[in-house]
DNA sequence: GCAAACCCTGTAGTTACTATAGGGTCAAGA
DNA sequence: TCTTGACCCTATAGTAACTACAGGGTTTGC
């Protein structure tokens, strides 16, 4: 099949599978005489690989690691791929709860303009002016900025 | 002071601030006879803006537009900085939604591999690459990748 | 005077794509 | 056969928000 379709059933762009192929996570295929690449389903699998982890938010360079043991099984212990797995699960986690606290002080700001009021006189725009003066703001209330 | 003081005393990097000045956020300073940067306290007071806005998250953006309500205070009604507010807090939220769903996801994978394996037999590869053939994967148990 | 710390501009790099320019190929329909 | 739209190709640039570097100039304390 040709790269379009590979595209489709994969689930993403023809330009990402270039991109990929650029960074050496997809191997080159044949070619035809006009220089079209032709892919088949080995492509298509290792694409739904990439694709599918990429889903799980894992860095392309974690991906080319597992690419990399799924290319190569050994004998050796799957410590790497529990540790990649780890790590990938604790950057996510403290993601969330970095995201909470801003949601948290988000809100706290939002809630200084509860009624309409003019640009002039917006208790969000004068927070964070006075907390720029260094006034103290209300939304890191927990420390500074 | 020079660009140097000003990123100590605003929380970010001397470049940072050639930045923001480039993307027309800071307006640029007063020059000495060789060249150099001199900002006043306006600019102080403007980057402390600019950061405690990057701290929530804000895009430069809506910041350039935050900065622009601050600098030309007018009678019109603040809806847009409500709105600009409202639009942050809600894609925050989905975020954290989203995240929480991937969690879920990496940690129903990871548990595929309970004990030490070799990478042969690691249960987070074999469902990667089950899911790869086709087979339907466990970490997306709702729904298609 | 010397050296370390600072300054300057211009350019490039980071990550994972995404878009565009300019040109070639294929296949269906008239 | 010709036309045209859809597809293909490579090379390059852009996205967002920084961050780093090259190459060179300035300041300040010893």
């Amino acid at each position: 099949m040709q790269i379009g379709e590979l595209a489709r059933r994969g689930g993403c762009d023809a330009e990402t599978i270039r991109y990929y192929e650029r960074e050496g996570l997809l191997p080159a295929p044949a070619r035809t005489a006009s220089g079209y690449r032709r892919y088949e389903q080995p492509h298509l699998e290792q694409l739904a690989f990439i694709r599918h982890c990429r889903s799980l938010d894992m860095s392309l360079a974690d991906i080319r690691r597992l690419v990399d043991y799924h290319q190569h099984p050994s004998a050796a212990p799957c410590d790497d791929i529990n540790a990649l797995l780890d790590a990938q699960i604790s950057r996510i986690h403290q993601q969330i709860a970095s995201l909470q606290r801003l949601e948290q002080q988000l809100q706290t700001l939002r809630a200084r303009c509860d009624a309409p009021h003019t640009v002039a006189d917006c208790g969000i725009l004068k927070s964070l002016e006075g907390a720029a003066s260094g006034e103290g703001c209300v939304c890191h209330a927990d420390g500074p900025a």
